[in-house]
DNA sequence: GTATATGCAAACTGTTTGCATTTAC
DNA sequence: GTAAATGCAAACAGTTTGCATATAC
């Protein structure tokens, strides 16, 4: 799951917008490419310092927020702690809610439909089939323009 | 996406457990069954506040956990920012990777699968028709045990 | 040479914790 | 009366920012 290019797509687009190819970009781009394993911001630091002590954490964000305004990593959230968290009420059934999210008006839609629930378990199934691991919960959340926003546009 | 019921199943429960029904904790509550808006915990104290000038935001936080530990509330996280990010290189080709996360060792297993693209893409179309809202992207999340993990029990 | 990046320390946000006081049972 | 919950302030983790210094172009 490696992309050889890159650094070299960031070194364009660097040049496109007068910035500058330095030695710490170049050491977290190296990084950020040979790791498969989703590190945050302090994961690659870590590993980036063996390779240069000297790189600070700062960096390492002012960096990662440069290469994420131009799409060139996107940011995932895993883990439960330390995080800025929604809270929903679990419903009584458990059954599933799923989540829409508007990227425009950021209003978070919440649906539930049979058919969904279907597709996603078949899902699971293949999935924990192919990789022989148990699969208890699927999340989906999707993302687009909400009603209001399409009709505005 | 009410549920009357959980102040009282909260009460039963702290009841069983030994635990005490604060006005506090059913303020939180009330506020959290009449709120369909996903509020943080921020959101939740400014919105409980108004009845209870006095609450601690530290009380909505141990509050939100204890009820978080029970399953009565389930965290969600959407926005982007102030959170716990993990960054993965995007894909060139614009195609998708989901996750699994092994909720038991935190690994986080990469997967994309043709036929679950196309599952995905089902219900993308299906949740776009009934709401009427564009789908311009799917986040699949599963979780459960990894193979490791399974092996292990 | 000049604009851009860096390192460092200090600030900031969201969340947790220790402890004395209060309160539900 | 006693164990459990609260309020408060202080600590904590992750992230951002201001500013002087260094460096890519």
């Amino acid at each position: 799951m490696t992309f050889p290019l890159l650094t070299d797509q960031v070194t364009q687009t660097l040049r496109a917008q007068g910035g500058r190819m330095t030695a710490q970009r170049r050491l977290i781009l190296d990084v950020l490419q040979a790791s498969d394993s989703h590190p945050t911001a302090e994961e690659l630091y870590a590993l980036a310092r063996q390779s240069d002590p000297s790189l600070n954490l700062s960096t390492v964000y002012r960096t990662l927020n440069w290469l994420e305004e131009r799409g060139f990593v996107s940011p995932r959230r895993f883990d439960d702690n330390h995080a800025h968290k929604h809270f929903d009420p679990v419903q009584p059934d458990g059954g599933h809610v799923h989540h829409f999210h508007c990227r425009k008006c950021d209003r978070v839609i919440e649906f539930s439909a049979p058919q969904v629930e279907l597709l996603l378990e078949q899902i699971r199934g293949e999935i924990a089939r192919q990789h022989g691991l148990r699969v208890d919960d699927a999340a989906l959340v999707l993302s687009g323009l909400c009603m209001d926003c399409v009709a505005k546009s």
